[in-house]
DNA sequence: AGTTGACCTGGAGTGCACTCCAGGTCGCAG
DNA sequence: CTGCGACCTGGAGTGCACTCCAGGTCAACT
């Protein structure tokens, strides 16, 4: 199994050393391993867990939401945690995000159009 | 044409008393006319406008960004001052969002599907 | 042995976008 | 004319998500 030091960890989630950080103190994620110096051994499976979360924070979703998240996740094996029900309350939260920039999208073309047509002929 | 009190105006945008004053602050839009006894009287333009604030707040711009916005605006009457060029950049950060939001969509998906699935047979 | 550089910790600081507050003014219903 | 409620101001406070910092440890190179 493959293991990164922290830079590369940062690297390769994007995230900087200060985040990654922040977010195991936030228990986001990990424990992370550490070696015999203390010092924080990433391995695969904490890269890729960090790749979700940064997917679900560029979408929107807020620390809380992502600590929810792994609330459910480690009680998982206790039985049903309503882990789905959450993660279609954000799907659908998010649908209404995408809605809302789409609308958003539609209103800037509409100003790119107008003002594009009056500098196009704004030296009358 | 018609105006509209500080209450009525607050409901119409969406957007806090306070919210409205500090946008109003920053020159984001306005001057707001006053009465006599120097309370704010919006007008439609000013309550369309901030619809549009809204909206591009909505869509994730900054503040910031609406006050070049506004700037530009103001200028336009002095020639051209790359207002399409400044929407139209902002187009395509949105345009990123909302891909970045889509992929996001995508995950939650897969992964609704894969513990749907397993909470279906977990009491195995 | 000394220097370098990546890393460690707890805690303070930053920037953004509000949101709240104290203390005051006004216009109108009773 | 007295409340009352909606509104005013400048400025302080809040919550979020980082981001920075001082002071320290350790492993590897020279």
């Amino acid at each position: 199994m493959t293991t990164y030091a922290p830079a590369e960890a940062s690297e390769r989630t994007g995230l900087s050393l200060d985040t990654l950080r922040y977010y195991e103190r936030l228990e986001l994620f990990g424990p992370v391993h550490r070696d015999t110096a203390g010092r924080r051994v990433y391995s695969d499976h904490d890269v890729a867990w960090v790749g979700l979360l940064v997917c679900l924070r560029n979408a929107g979703l807020g620390i809380s939401d992502l600590q929810q998240f792994m609330g459910r996740m480690r009680d998982r094996s206790s039985g049903p945690t309503g882990l789905v029900e959450l993660l279609e309350e954000h799907r659908s939260r998010l649908r209404d995000e995408v809605a809302k920039m789409n609308l958003a999208l539609g209103v800037l073309d509409d100003k790119i159009a107008y003002y594009s047509a009056q500098d196009g002929q704004s030296k009358k």
